[in-house]
DNA sequence: TTAATTTATTGAACTTGTTCAATCTTTTTG
DNA sequence: CAAAAAGATTGAACAAGTTCAATAAATTAA
């Protein structure tokens, strides 16, 4: 159950078997079906999960009712709202699973109760905090600079697997363009070939 | 030389004043120009830097010449392309003095070092990055979800000061629209008082 | 204090992306 | 399987934002 988290902290810091056994330990699994959510906007998020198994989508419903999407997680991602869990704020977020999905929790407790008893947890969520801002920070130049015809572009050669298991109502959420716009770049592109 | 960043560690983190002078002892006082560098694309980035006085501005030059800013900072500021510096990447940012301006820099070996021998240090960067994640998580929401006119009063309403110190060249390269564009918002606006 | 440079404004033509409504296709569910 | 729901496509009219070129205003530098 706890292989693949196992893997992905390793990737990130140093840590003894002991160590990593221990942290892990924190952790509770819960499954959730395809449509449902780990967070609703308005609530307070009280959790930081790991993906096991499925696929999650995080977005933001502004005034006109239109969904943002911020990322996606699937499987080895972390997933959390990192505002309301850190500062116990209302949610702006949603957190929907996309397919049948299988997350391991980590309740705030617990993870205070990490950083206290093994120090280099601390390391750990600063080095995952970093890349993930690293990855945001890249993301808001390539939507400055960028159309949306070379976003999509972009989108399909960096998640190729990603892109085969959304709609395009998604990936145009996440794009931030109509989904009747991307109709008309992909209908462009295939005429390119 | 080192109240304002004295402040603004201990706004984070609980430290002792003995940890506080220990860690501010490892910056270096830089005086920069106006108009000049503290780093330019390609450049790796071997510094993080606290901004004791003046204003600067973190921007990309994409394949077409555009400019556009990630984010500016003034005094109380942190800045440094973290991409670069934790990666030992070239890197893809500009960091430019727009006024004659006052930094504290530290390297990268005297924050391993802080790291090691100044545990909650690791805290503090961690938490610091952890909130410049969630402005920088606001502002893409922003950005995909609000019309220019929005985000240029939302900008104004933000940062009353920094608007005063700014050109609308600078202004317009944040928002992510031309100058000429944001002359007319600000005809628009004006016309409706 | 001019001259030079940078910044700001404006208009016209253009491009990118949206909205709405209709139609079709695919997937889900009873 | 049939019916319903969700997703995808298309066109036409529209809105948002860009580009280019010209001019004016404000700053900076000699």
């Amino acid at each position: 159950m706890t292989e693949l988290i196992k893997k992905n902290i390793i990737k990130h810091i140093a840590l003894s078997e002991e160590e990593t056994e221990a942290f892990c330990s924190l952790f509770q699994q819960k499954l959730i079906g395809k449509k449902s959510f780990l967070l609703r906007a308005g609530e307070i998020c009280r959790f930081e999960g790991f993906v096991n198994k499925g696929l999650f989508r995080v977005y933001h419903i502004d005034q006109n009712g239109f969904e943002q999407i911020l990322y996606f997680a699937a499987e080895n991602w972390w997933i959390t709202d990192i505002d309301s869990f850190t500062n116990g704020m209302p949610s702006q977020l949603y957190i929907e699973a996309i397919e049948d999905s299988e997350v391991l929790l980590i309740s705030k407790k617990d993870k205070e109760f990490a950083y206290t008893n093994l120090p280099k947890i601390e390391k750990l969520f600063r080095v995952m905090t970093q890349k993930t801002h690293v990855a945001l920070q890249r993301r808001m130049i390539d939507n400055l600079s960028k159309t949306a015809d070379q976003r999509y572009l972009d989108f399909i050669e960096k998640y190729p697997e990603l892109f085969q298991r959304l709609s395009n109502l998604q990936i145009a959420a996440y794009l931030g363009i109509s989904h009747e716009f991307l109709s008309k770049i992909r209908k462009k592109i295939a005429g390119q070939k």
